[in-house]
DNA sequence: TAATATAACAAAAACGTTTTAGGAGTATGG
DNA sequence: CCATACTCCTAAAACGTTTTTGTTATATTA
């Protein structure tokens, strides 16, 4: 049904390859002859076989991007953000995106092999790395062109960007400890994931410069989902003397504790303080604002198509390693703490 | 660098159509020649290149999905859910999934050409169908098979999975009405879509029943974003006699009322009520929990795909047209109203 | 005028897989 | 012992594109 070369070829009377060479903008066709070659492809709208094209060059157009679901109600809109630049950055270039899940643990590999080593795309995008991350020696095993967006640790050469989430935190912890408060807790991520140690090493850090002891009692691990956010945080808030404040690894587990402070009766803001992580849109729109730190996401992912679509090409990467600098927002649901020391 | 059937066959002394033939299970192979040609191939982690593969078949086991994205940031999490179950749907048959942006308007149609045209996969699945949707006819008329989620008109035999979203409305706001609520306002969806004029007819029936008049200053169009959710709702609630509860198009939206609500000092589900649609999880963890329907996206994802599986594999589809039932929650964010008719 | 350059097109090969058609060798049956 | 059936394997073709190489006709030059 489609129209392919062949037809072309049949309508004008021009051979198959005279069609090609034509419509790929060749200089030995004649400019009359490539008019109307041109004017038949429009008329028949054709548009060049895929399967064909990549075949024969060798190169599919396709990058793949693995989401990391955890559990089935998976739903964080920072996926979709970073997916809708990664996918209109690509689509600037004629590139698609191939998109799949990849459950924690087991299946992670299995499912990278599945699209790299079928030859199913040319490059990959990888995600939340972790501190031994199998997918990225594999990657390299297989000389497979890959953007990390996150750090990895032992591998001083692979293309990444990062938001400095060490210095993010630091500064949202800050915030809270000049705002006064003094228990300060933190529901932070899984230890596997790289940007879990620097955002637990932020945490600590500011701590210290106010010479505030590390307390492991109101530090809690978990998964960056809002569902845990809530139980973590109600853990938190049945304490007996609870923290004032919370830093949360992300705007998702934010949320969550949101849920479990009005659950609670607690307001945020002012008998409870919280922060987020990432700058998703539902964090500006929450009540009150999430004070959090701003990641441009959806111009990450087109930066990171970007630095995959020159390592893909062999053109020279400037900046092969990209280190953002955290950009807070302080809003609302942060305050000074109440001064009856609540509870 | 990945191994091929070439590389097979020399190491293991046979053809390379036996090596094919005997990995694809023909069963004019000897028992032990496919052992030896099965343990190389596991021993070099074998995987057929799907280009030619894809070639040689006539099909990419690829399916499609464009997200409809209106405005940069994009993030409705109902998209990644139903996109994860697509996905997993996908995976479980070994298909994969090409995922972009459609913009609204002209780009759209375009993009649709760009991956049905080329060839880059084998069907599509359509989401937020319209009542004259250009996507649908261009499908037909390419042969190009297609499940969506949502009817179209004027065509009556297209494949589907919908929610009784007439039926699902009107029982939101029937639950309203026997709350004892008598101005309802209510934020619907953009025009073109269809399932606007469920939504909009399962509105007016409600009142309908309980000899309310549709008040058209209430009843505001918005684009089923947060954003403009919060901007509607603050039009609703500035009006002199403003509705004690606020019907919306999807959970989105409604969150988007919730922050106009706060913004007011209105307090949710006495002051006003609030009732969302789609059941995304943020929905559930939302202060007060949302009242909406339940659409069990995942596994309609999954359902999709298979739908969509069964067309491009000629298997018989026996239940081609699927009409969920609507599935209410009633949770806290929809109450009886103050007495005190506030305001 | 003969040799050479140039312009404009086409033939053919290649990418890696699957499948069709068939062939060689061995077993079976009358 | 010949014909037939069966087992197991392989050669070759095909999918549609791009690119390399070549060819023909015309124009240019000595």
């Amino acid at each position: 049904m489609p129209t392919r070369l062949k037809d072309l070829a049949k309508e004008t009377g021009y051979s198959v390859s005279t069609i090609s060479r034509a419509l790929l903008g060749y200089k030995d066709v004649n400019a009359e002859t490539r008019r109307r070659i041109v004017k038949a492809a429009q008329k028949h709208d054709y548009y060049p076989y895929q399967s064909a094209r990549q075949l024969r060059a060798g190169k599919t157009y396709i990058i793949g991007f693995l989401i990391p679901t955890y559990g089935l109600r998976f739903s964080d809109p920072f996926f979709i953000e970073l997916l809708t630049g990664i996918g209109d950055g690509a689509a600037a270039k004629n590139y698609d995106v191939l998109v799949g899940t990849s459950p924690e643990g087991e299946g992670e590999l299995e499912a990278y092999k599945r699209i790299v080593a079928g030859g199913r795309v040319d490059g990959v995008v990888i995600t939340r790395t972790k501190e031994d991350d199998k997918r990225v020696d594999y990657l390299l095993k297989m000389h497979t062109p890959f953007v990390l967006l996150g750090r990895v640790f032992n591998k001083p050469n692979v293309p990444y960007i990062d938001i400095d989430s060490k210095n993010g935190i630091k500064l949202l912890t800050e915030h809270l400890l000049k705002l006064g408060h003094r228990k300060i807790g933190f529901i932070t991520s899984p230890e596997e994931l790289v940007f879990s140690r620097y955002r637990n090493e932020g945490y600590r850090e500011a701590l210290k410069k106010y010479g505030i002891k590390y307390d492991a009692s109101i530090v809690k691990i978990g998964d960056l989902t809002q569902e845990t956010g809530r139980k973590l945080a109600t853990e938190l808030f049945r304490q007996k003397n609870r923290p004032s404040a919370v830093v949360c690894a992300n705007d998702l587990t934010a949320l969550g504790v949101y849920s479990a402070a009005h659950q609670v009766g607690l307001e945020i803001g002012s008998d409870i303080s919280i922060s987020g992580y990432d700058g998703i849109s539902l964090a500006e729109n929450a009540h009150p604002p999430l004070t959090t730190i701003q990641v441009p996401i959806y111009e990450v992912g087109i930066k990171l198509f970007n630095m995959l679509y020159k390592l893909l090409n062999n053109e020279p990467l400037e900046n092969k390693q990209i280190l953002l600098p955290p950009q807070p927002i302080y809003r609302n649901s942060t305050g000074p703490p109440r001064k009856a020391d609540g509870h």
